[in-house]
DNA sequence: TTCCTTGCAAACGATTTGCATTGGA
DNA sequence: TCCAATGCAAATCGTTTGCAAGGAA
Protein backbone atom coordinates (compact mmCIF):
# COMPACT_ATOMS: atom_id res chain seq x y z
CA UNK A 1 0.00 0.00 0.00
CA UNK A 2 1.77 2.88 -1.43
CA UNK A 3 1.28 6.51 0.44
CA UNK A 4 0.07 8.98 -1.83
CA UNK A 5 -0.05 12.70 -1.42
CA UNK A 6 -3.90 12.16 -1.48
CA UNK A 7 -3.26 9.52 1.67
CA UNK A 8 -1.57 12.07 3.88
CA UNK A 9 -4.11 14.88 3.39
CA UNK A 10 -6.89 11.60 4.66
CA UNK A 11 -4.44 10.72 7.20
CA UNK A 12 -4.62 14.28 8.65
CA UNK A 13 -8.18 14.14 8.76
CA UNK A 14 -8.41 10.98 10.31
CA UNK A 15 -6.04 11.98 13.16
CA UNK A 16 -8.15 15.05 13.56
CA UNK A 17 -10.81 12.67 14.31
CA UNK A 18 -8.98 10.61 16.48
CA UNK A 19 -8.66 7.98 13.76
CA UNK A 20 -5.94 5.72 12.31
CA UNK A 21 -4.96 5.97 8.69
CA UNK A 22 -5.08 1.62 8.78
CA UNK A 23 -3.91 -1.15 6.73
CA UNK A 24 -7.94 -1.28 5.79
CA UNK A 25 -9.18 1.85 5.82
CA UNK A 26 -6.06 2.80 2.81
CA UNK A 27 -7.43 -0.69 1.08
CA UNK A 28 -11.06 1.09 0.87
CA UNK A 29 -9.79 4.39 0.18
CA UNK A 30 -7.73 3.33 -2.93
CA UNK A 31 -10.39 0.76 -3.78
CA UNK A 32 -13.13 3.90 -4.10
CA UNK A 33 -10.79 6.17 -5.27
CA UNK A 34 -9.84 3.45 -8.44
CA UNK A 35 -13.45 3.02 -9.49
CA UNK A 36 -15.08 5.62 -12.22
CA UNK A 37 -18.38 5.90 -9.43
CA UNK A 38 -20.04 5.17 -5.92
CA UNK A 39 -19.56 1.82 -4.90
CA UNK A 40 -21.26 -0.19 -2.45
CA UNK A 41 -19.70 -1.94 0.33
CA UNK A 42 -21.00 -5.11 -1.21
CA UNK A 43 -18.88 -4.15 -4.90
CA UNK A 44 -16.39 -3.09 -2.69
CA UNK A 45 -16.35 -6.26 -0.59
CA UNK A 46 -16.40 -8.12 -4.44
CA UNK A 47 -13.56 -6.25 -5.23
CA UNK A 48 -11.45 -6.66 -2.50
CA UNK A 49 -11.85 -10.00 -1.22
CA UNK A 50 -12.57 -11.61 1.49
CA UNK A 51 -9.56 -10.22 3.25
CA UNK A 52 -11.52 -8.10 4.95
CA UNK A 53 -14.97 -9.01 6.46
CA UNK A 54 -17.72 -7.46 6.09
CA UNK A 55 -17.98 -5.69 8.94
CA UNK A 56 -14.74 -4.33 8.65
CA UNK A 57 -15.40 -2.85 5.55
CA UNK A 58 -18.23 -1.05 6.96
CA UNK A 59 -16.72 -0.11 9.97
CA UNK A 60 -14.20 1.80 7.69
CA UNK A 61 -17.08 3.26 5.60
CA UNK A 62 -18.52 4.38 8.94
CA UNK A 63 -14.87 6.24 9.88
CA UNK A 64 -13.98 7.43 6.97
CA UNK A 65 -17.75 8.70 6.59
CA UNK A 66 -17.82 10.78 9.84
CA UNK A 67 -14.44 12.27 9.12
CA UNK A 68 -15.62 13.40 5.77
CA UNK A 69 -13.47 10.97 3.60
CA UNK A 70 -15.95 9.22 1.90
CA UNK A 71 -19.41 10.65 1.33
CA UNK A 72 -22.52 8.07 0.97
CA UNK A 73 -25.43 8.44 -2.23
CA UNK A 74 -28.64 6.13 -1.97
CA UNK A 75 -29.33 6.19 -5.97
CA UNK A 76 -30.87 2.83 -6.39
CA UNK A 77 -32.40 0.23 -4.88
CA UNK A 78 -31.81 0.89 -1.45
CA UNK A 79 -28.28 -0.08 -1.20
CA UNK A 80 -26.00 3.14 -0.08
CA UNK A 81 -22.79 3.74 -2.58
CA UNK A 82 -19.72 5.55 -1.43
CA UNK A 83 -17.03 7.78 -3.30
CA UNK A 84 -13.98 10.00 -2.02
CA UNK A 85 -15.41 13.12 -0.78
CA UNK A 86 -15.37 16.62 -3.23
CA UNK A 87 -12.46 17.88 -1.78
CA UNK A 88 -10.55 15.10 -2.40
CA UNK A 89 -11.90 13.87 -5.71
CA UNK A 90 -13.58 17.17 -7.27
CA UNK A 91 -16.84 18.03 -7.62
CA UNK A 92 -18.84 16.21 -10.15
CA UNK A 93 -22.30 14.25 -11.04
CA UNK A 94 -23.47 11.26 -11.32
CA UNK A 95 -24.86 9.23 -14.63
CA UNK A 96 -27.10 6.19 -13.24
CA UNK A 97 -28.43 3.62 -16.11
CA UNK A 98 -31.97 2.62 -15.13
CA UNK A 99 -31.23 -0.80 -16.77
CA UNK A 100 -27.95 -1.75 -14.84
CA UNK A 101 -27.87 0.42 -12.32
CA UNK A 102 -24.53 1.11 -12.81
CA UNK A 103 -23.59 4.54 -11.60
CA UNK A 104 -20.65 6.72 -13.08
CA UNK A 105 -19.30 9.75 -12.71
CA UNK A 106 -19.41 12.29 -14.71
CA UNK A 107 -16.98 15.74 -14.70
CA UNK A 108 -19.27 18.96 -16.19
CA UNK A 109 -17.27 20.85 -18.89
CA UNK A 110 -16.61 24.64 -16.75
CA UNK A 111 -18.88 25.90 -18.26
CA UNK A 112 -21.68 23.96 -17.82
CA UNK A 113 -20.80 24.05 -13.98
CA UNK A 114 -20.71 27.02 -14.32
CA UNK A 115 -24.65 27.69 -15.33
CA UNK A 116 -25.48 24.73 -12.77
CA UNK A 117 -24.39 26.99 -9.75
CA UNK A 118 -26.22 30.22 -11.49
CA UNK A 119 -28.97 27.96 -11.07
CA UNK A 120 -28.21 27.01 -7.60
CA UNK A 121 -28.16 30.52 -6.11
CA UNK A 122 -30.97 31.79 -7.92
CA UNK A 123 -33.35 29.17 -6.58
CA UNK A 124 -31.98 29.30 -3.41
CA UNK A 125 -32.86 33.01 -3.36
CA UNK A 126 -36.78 32.62 -3.89
CA UNK A 127 -36.84 29.93 -1.06
CA UNK A 128 -36.63 29.42 2.58
CA UNK A 129 -34.03 27.35 2.48
CA UNK A 130 -30.48 27.43 1.99
CA UNK A 131 -28.63 25.28 -0.25
CA UNK A 132 -25.33 23.62 0.91
CA UNK A 133 -24.83 21.30 -2.02
CA UNK A 134 -26.74 20.42 -5.24
CA UNK A 135 -26.93 16.86 -6.52
CA UNK A 136 -27.31 17.22 -10.51
CA UNK A 137 -28.15 13.56 -12.00
CA UNK A 138 -28.51 12.36 -15.28
CA UNK A 139 -30.83 8.98 -15.08
CA UNK A 140 -31.23 7.06 -19.05
CA UNK A 141 -28.91 4.13 -20.54
CA UNK A 142 -25.42 3.79 -20.41
CA UNK A 143 -23.55 3.06 -23.76
CA UNK A 144 -24.18 -0.60 -23.36
CA UNK A 145 -27.94 -0.95 -22.19
CA UNK A 146 -28.94 1.44 -24.87
CA UNK B 1 -62.37 7.92 0.32
CA UNK B 2 -63.73 10.34 -1.89
CA UNK B 3 -62.98 9.72 -5.55
CA UNK B 4 -61.63 13.00 -7.29
CA UNK B 5 -60.63 13.15 -10.94
CA UNK B 6 -57.09 11.81 -10.08
CA UNK B 7 -58.29 9.02 -8.73
CA UNK B 8 -60.34 7.46 -11.99
CA UNK B 9 -56.85 8.37 -14.19
CA UNK B 10 -55.05 5.89 -11.83
CA UNK B 11 -58.12 3.70 -11.37
CA UNK B 12 -57.70 3.36 -15.61
CA UNK B 13 -53.94 3.35 -15.05
CA UNK B 14 -54.18 0.21 -12.69
CA UNK B 15 -56.85 -1.91 -14.66
CA UNK B 16 -54.55 -1.40 -17.59
CA UNK B 17 -52.17 -3.52 -15.55
CA UNK B 18 -54.65 -5.78 -13.82
CA UNK B 19 -54.95 -4.29 -10.96
CA UNK B 20 -57.97 -2.79 -8.62
CA UNK B 21 -57.88 0.36 -7.18
CA UNK B 22 -58.61 -0.61 -3.95
CA UNK B 23 -59.46 0.80 -0.43
CA UNK B 24 -56.23 0.48 0.49
CA UNK B 25 -54.45 1.81 -2.34
CA UNK B 26 -56.72 4.43 -2.44
CA UNK B 27 -55.63 5.51 0.88
CA UNK B 28 -51.86 5.12 -0.15
CA UNK B 29 -52.36 7.54 -2.95
CA UNK B 30 -54.46 10.20 -0.81
CA UNK B 31 -51.48 10.46 1.99
CA UNK B 32 -49.21 10.37 -0.82
CA UNK B 33 -50.99 13.42 -2.69
CA UNK B 34 -51.32 15.13 0.97
CA UNK B 35 -47.90 14.83 1.74
CA UNK B 36 -45.37 17.87 0.44
CA UNK B 37 -42.69 15.35 -0.49
CA UNK B 38 -41.91 11.63 -1.04
CA UNK B 39 -42.88 9.74 1.79
CA UNK B 40 -41.31 6.23 2.99
CA UNK B 41 -43.55 3.19 3.70
CA UNK B 42 -42.61 3.40 7.58
CA UNK B 43 -43.75 7.58 7.73
CA UNK B 44 -47.18 6.43 5.46
CA UNK B 45 -47.60 3.53 8.41
CA UNK B 46 -47.22 6.18 10.79
CA UNK B 47 -49.55 8.91 9.24
CA UNK B 48 -52.33 6.04 8.08
CA UNK B 49 -52.56 4.27 11.41
CA UNK B 50 -52.30 0.29 11.83
CA UNK B 51 -55.40 -0.27 10.11
CA UNK B 52 -52.72 -1.43 6.87
CA UNK B 53 -50.31 -3.40 7.83
CA UNK B 54 -46.88 -2.57 7.15
CA UNK B 55 -46.74 -5.82 4.19
CA UNK B 56 -50.13 -4.37 2.86
CA UNK B 57 -48.65 -0.89 2.50
CA UNK B 58 -45.59 -2.54 0.89
CA UNK B 59 -47.89 -4.13 -0.96
CA UNK B 60 -49.95 -1.12 -2.46
CA UNK B 61 -46.68 0.69 -2.80
CA UNK B 62 -45.42 -2.43 -5.39
CA UNK B 63 -48.22 -2.53 -7.12
CA UNK B 64 -48.28 1.11 -7.45
CA UNK B 65 -44.97 0.98 -8.96
CA UNK B 66 -45.18 -0.81 -11.19
CA UNK B 67 -48.35 0.77 -12.38
CA UNK B 68 -46.36 4.06 -13.16
CA UNK B 69 -48.57 5.30 -10.41
CA UNK B 70 -45.86 6.04 -8.06
CA UNK B 71 -41.87 6.35 -8.06
CA UNK B 72 -39.30 5.71 -5.33
CA UNK B 73 -36.46 7.70 -4.53
CA UNK B 74 -33.69 6.58 -2.25
CA UNK B 75 -32.49 10.22 -1.15
CA UNK B 76 -31.06 9.66 1.76
CA UNK B 77 -30.33 7.00 4.85
CA UNK B 78 -31.31 3.98 2.34
CA UNK B 79 -34.79 4.43 2.79
CA UNK B 80 -37.11 4.37 -0.22
CA UNK B 81 -38.94 7.32 -0.03
CA UNK B 82 -41.90 7.50 -2.75
CA UNK B 83 -43.95 9.88 -4.62
CA UNK B 84 -46.75 10.22 -6.97
CA UNK B 85 -45.44 9.98 -10.28
CA UNK B 86 -44.78 12.86 -12.51
CA UNK B 87 -47.49 12.52 -14.83
CA UNK B 88 -49.79 12.98 -11.70
CA UNK B 89 -48.05 15.15 -9.97
CA UNK B 90 -46.34 17.53 -12.42
CA UNK B 91 -42.53 17.81 -12.87
CA UNK B 92 -40.40 19.07 -9.65
CA UNK B 93 -37.13 19.01 -7.94
CA UNK B 94 -36.00 18.40 -3.67
CA UNK B 95 -35.04 20.11 -0.87
CA UNK B 96 -33.37 17.68 1.26
CA UNK B 97 -32.61 18.84 4.36
CA UNK B 98 -29.27 18.19 5.83
CA UNK B 99 -30.03 18.37 9.28
CA UNK B 100 -33.76 16.49 9.64
CA UNK B 101 -33.49 14.59 6.81
CA UNK B 102 -36.68 15.55 5.23
CA UNK B 103 -37.29 15.64 1.63
CA UNK B 104 -39.67 18.44 0.10
CA UNK B 105 -40.64 18.92 -3.27
CA UNK B 106 -39.87 22.43 -5.13
CA UNK B 107 -41.33 23.26 -8.53
CA UNK B 108 -39.07 25.33 -10.46
CA UNK B 109 -40.72 29.00 -11.94
CA UNK B 110 -41.09 28.06 -15.93
CA UNK B 111 -37.69 29.97 -17.14
CA UNK B 112 -34.98 27.53 -14.52
CA UNK B 113 -36.97 24.52 -15.29
CA UNK B 114 -36.13 25.37 -18.63
CA UNK B 115 -32.60 26.30 -18.29
CA UNK B 116 -32.34 22.91 -16.53
CA UNK B 117 -33.94 21.21 -19.43
CA UNK B 118 -31.46 23.04 -21.63
CA UNK B 119 -28.81 21.94 -19.62
CA UNK B 120 -29.26 18.10 -19.41
CA UNK B 121 -30.10 17.99 -23.65
CA UNK B 122 -26.29 19.76 -24.00
CA UNK B 123 -24.51 17.19 -21.54
CA UNK B 124 -26.11 14.34 -22.94
CA UNK B 125 -24.53 15.21 -26.41
CA UNK B 126 -21.57 15.69 -24.76
CA UNK B 127 -21.09 11.79 -23.25
CA UNK B 128 -22.31 8.36 -24.77
CA UNK B 129 -25.19 8.28 -22.37
CA UNK B 130 -29.21 8.85 -23.26
CA UNK B 131 -30.71 10.88 -20.64
CA UNK B 132 -33.92 9.68 -19.63
CA UNK B 133 -35.05 11.90 -16.51
CA UNK B 134 -33.15 14.39 -14.74
CA UNK B 135 -32.84 14.81 -10.87
CA UNK B 136 -32.00 17.88 -9.36
CA UNK B 137 -31.74 18.48 -6.23
CA UNK B 138 -30.75 20.51 -3.50
CA UNK B 139 -28.77 19.44 -0.18
CA UNK B 140 -29.32 22.27 2.45
CA UNK B 141 -30.86 23.46 5.62
CA UNK B 142 -34.63 23.53 6.01
CA UNK B 143 -35.96 27.02 7.61
CA UNK B 144 -36.74 25.25 10.91
CA UNK B 145 -32.97 23.80 10.90
CA UNK B 146 -31.24 26.84 9.26
C1' DT C 1 -66.19 -19.23 -9.58
C1' DT C 2 -62.03 -17.03 -10.52
C1' DC C 3 -58.41 -14.09 -9.43
C1' DC C 4 -56.75 -10.30 -7.23
C1' DT C 5 -55.90 -8.68 -2.39
C1' DT C 6 -54.96 -8.86 2.25
C1' DG C 7 -53.07 -10.34 6.90
C1' DC C 8 -50.07 -12.72 9.49
C1' DA C 9 -45.81 -14.65 10.34
C1' DA C 10 -41.56 -16.17 8.68
C1' DA C 11 -37.74 -15.16 5.61
C1' DC C 12 -34.29 -11.99 3.59
C1' DG C 13 -30.55 -8.87 2.58
C1' DA C 14 -28.08 -4.94 3.95
C1' DT C 15 -26.09 -2.94 7.81
C1' DT C 16 -24.94 -2.64 12.82
C1' DT C 17 -23.33 -4.09 17.26
C1' DG C 18 -21.40 -6.83 21.53
C1' DC C 19 -17.51 -8.85 22.93
C1' DA C 20 -13.10 -10.66 23.15
C1' DT C 21 -8.63 -10.20 20.63
C1' DT C 22 -5.12 -7.84 18.06
C1' DG C 23 -2.29 -3.96 16.86
C1' DG C 24 -0.32 0.60 16.60
C1' DA C 25 1.63 5.04 18.75
C1' DT D 1 0.72 0.57 28.20
C1' DC D 2 -3.60 2.08 26.45
C1' DC D 3 -7.05 2.68 23.51
C1' DA D 4 -8.37 2.25 18.75
C1' DA D 5 -9.27 -1.35 15.29
C1' DT D 6 -10.60 -5.92 13.98
C1' DG D 7 -13.03 -10.50 13.48
C1' DC D 8 -16.68 -13.26 14.40
C1' DA D 9 -21.28 -14.12 15.42
C1' DA D 10 -25.60 -12.45 16.80
C1' DA D 11 -28.82 -8.75 16.43
C1' DT D 12 -31.46 -5.10 13.93
C1' DC D 13 -33.93 -2.76 10.41
C1' DG D 14 -36.28 -2.12 6.27
C1' DT D 15 -38.43 -4.89 3.00
C1' DT D 16 -40.16 -9.23 0.78
C1' DT D 17 -42.62 -13.54 0.47
C1' DG D 18 -45.48 -18.05 1.39
C1' DC D 19 -49.72 -19.31 2.47
C1' DA D 20 -54.38 -19.32 3.77
C1' DA D 21 -58.49 -16.32 4.16
C1' DG D 22 -61.33 -12.43 2.26
C1' DG D 23 -63.46 -9.69 -1.58
C1' DA D 24 -64.76 -7.92 -6.08
C1' DA D 25 -66.19 -8.93 -10.87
Amino acid sequence: MTTTGLDSEIETRLSSHDARYTRGRRLVVATLSGSGGPRSAGELHAQIGSTMPLSSLYRSLAVLEESGVVVPHFTKSGVARYELAEWLQGHHHHLVCLDCGKVEDLSLPHSYEEKVRELVEEIGSTVSFTPVNHAFELEGLCSRCA
